[in-house]
RNA sequence: GGCUGGAUGGCAGAGUGGUUAUGCAGCGGACUGCAACUCCGUGUACGCCGGUUCGAUUCCGACUCCAGCCUCCA
């Protein structure tokens, strides 16, 4: 297997620290809204890559943690007239719900920050003990930026050229304004912990360096977030870790791509973002999924309701292929079979190319639709294999025929019995060769979007995919 | 200004030093009472300029444009 590394900026081939075993840990979210479409990109990308992972026979340890105290909690809290507590339990049973939603497994681990608080002081201790932060006379603890000899190789960037692009800070407390924040002082009224440094709060690097330890140790192998993390967190993460541990905290360095709204990222700051749950009362939420995979992971994505259309079809093609078809047990010894899931191995060997694993996919699924045609036994074989091949992108675990019928997020203007009714009013007019009546009825259905598709064994019919 | 990526057919989106991506849409045909579904066939796509090469969309260099990071952001 190749990955591409942020790193080494090249695909390299993709190792284990130990035989078997994966240990990986993805930067999650901050609990204080709800979950957007960037989050949603980030959370399905790290599934897709642990479940081929797993069906790849590695045993994966999948950490994500949620960041439940920083400033903008604090704010939105008081905004809201809520308690901290209040919030981030909120915003946490959000983000499962959407995630569930979204066919995303959950993680095997979700540490909080506060929850780990005593990791955080001693790894902050043993950073001010080996001279790689100081307490400054505000309360707050500092990193000490430049004593870190390899600070910016993440981003390929050395500290000079930051100084002089880098916007000017005020804080006179720091001795360097590239000196980031470990531990910060609470001002009056704020949520504190003790420390040994006054009563204060982690600073948003430092937990991910704690967490990391304490789940998977002082070295592991990936460490994934979204595009905007790798400066400065994931930098300031090495810092600290490799610091502390004197150790290489992480072999395999993974960045999702952006998602983008008119070409521009989709984010918070910008306010261009559509949280999860309103693009769900639109869309199928495995239309959303199916867009998200649709791209290889590190590929920006556009955001627009035609390209969530085009997902819509797209799925339809693959469900209208494994409707009314047998599904057999995945037989591994059909060759036939066996073709297509090479190739789909071959590419998701190579960095998790999604869309080319699709594309194998779909040439199965023609496959399966000739031998349909054909009354084939083997399109039972078939059917298994493409739905099993779904199933490590999270996909097509739908009954065909209820997502034909209206799993595209939309519902029939009639119920079932009713359209029944009129499919078997058009049979009889048929079979009277009364066509004007039979494609009356037709027509009238297909004004409501629902198309009648005829064959051999009789007509069924599923919602229009526009 | 520094650092990263990217520019592919009507749209989306992979990939490759010489040979079909794939999906949607279009066109022609088969099937059909007519359609829909499905199947078969079909498109001289690789930002611009140079270079390397027998041959480059694919490698190298310049250029143009786009996006991201350098401040909280997935």
């Amino acid at each position: 297997m190749q990955i591409y590394n942020t790193l080494t900026r090249r695909k390299e081939a993709f190792t284990t620290l130990e035989p078997g075993k994966v240990s990986m840990y993805v930067c999650g979210m901050t609990v204080y809204d709800y979950c957007h479409l960037g989050h949603a990109r980030v959370m399905v990308a790290f599934d897709v890559i642990t479940r081929y992972l797993r069906a790849r026979g590695y045993e994966v340890n999948y950490v994500r943690n949620i960041t439940d105290i920083d400033d903008k909690i604090l704010k939105r809290a008081d905004e809201n007239g809520e308690s901290i507590d209040a919030l981030t339990e909120r915003m946490i049973a959000a983000m499962h719900e959407d995630e569930a939603r979204l066919y995303v497994q959950r993680p095997d681990h979700e540490p909080r920050a506060t929850r780990h608080i005593d990791d955080i002081i001693a790894m902050i201790e043993t950073l001010i003990a080996k001279g790689f932060a100081y307490a400054a006379d505000n309360g707050d603890v500092y990193y000490r930026v430049r004593r870190f000899e390899g600070y910016g190789k993440l981003n390929n960037r050395n500290l000079d050229d930051m100084r002089s692009g880098a916007r000017i800070e005020v804080d006179t407390s720091k001795e360097d304004p590239l000196d980031f924040v470990l531990w910060k002082a609470a001002k009056p009224g704020e949520a504190y912990w003790p420390s040994p440094w006054g009563n204060g709060r982690p600073g948003w690097h430092i937990e991910c360096s704690a967490m990391s330890k304490c789940c998977l140790g002082d070295t592991f192998d990936i460490h994934g977030g979204g595009p905007d993390l790798t400066f400065p967190h994931h930098e300031n993460e090495i810092a600290q870790s490799e610091a502390a541990n004197d150790k290489p905290f992480v072999t395999t360095w993974m960045h999702a791509g952006a998602v983008r709204v008119n070409q521009e990222k989709m984010s918070k700051s910008l306010g261009n973002f559509f949280t999860i749950r309103d693009v769900l009362t639109e869309h199928d939420a495995e239309v959303v999924r199916y867009l998200l995979v649709a791209s290889h992971y590190r590929s920006p994505i556009n955001y627009a309701p035609d390209a969530l259309n085009e997902a819509r079809k797209s799925l339809t093609r693959f469900y209208t292929a494994l409707e009314g078809v047998e599904q057999g047990a995945v037989d591994t010894e059909s060759t036939l079979a066996s073709e297509y899931h090479q190739r789909f191995l071959a590419a998701m060997d190579d960095d998790f190319n999604t869309p080319e694993a699709l594309s194998a996919m779909f040439d199965l699924a023609r496959e399966l639709n000739r031998l349909k045609a054909a009354g084939d036994l083997q399109a039972s074989q078939l059917a298994a294999e493409l739905k099993s091949l779904g199933s490590i992108l999270g996909l097509l675990q739908q009954v065909p025929s209820a997502f034909l019928k209206g799993g595209q997020g939309q519902s029939a203007p009639l119920d079932e019995a009713a359209i029944e009714a009129k499919i078997a009013q058009r049979a009889d007019a048929k079979a009277n060769k009364d066509f004007a009546l039979a494609d009356s009825i037709r027509d009238a259905l297909a004004e409501q979007g629902i198309i009648l598709k005829d064959s051999r064994e009789g007509t069924t019919w599923v919602l229009e995919s526009r």
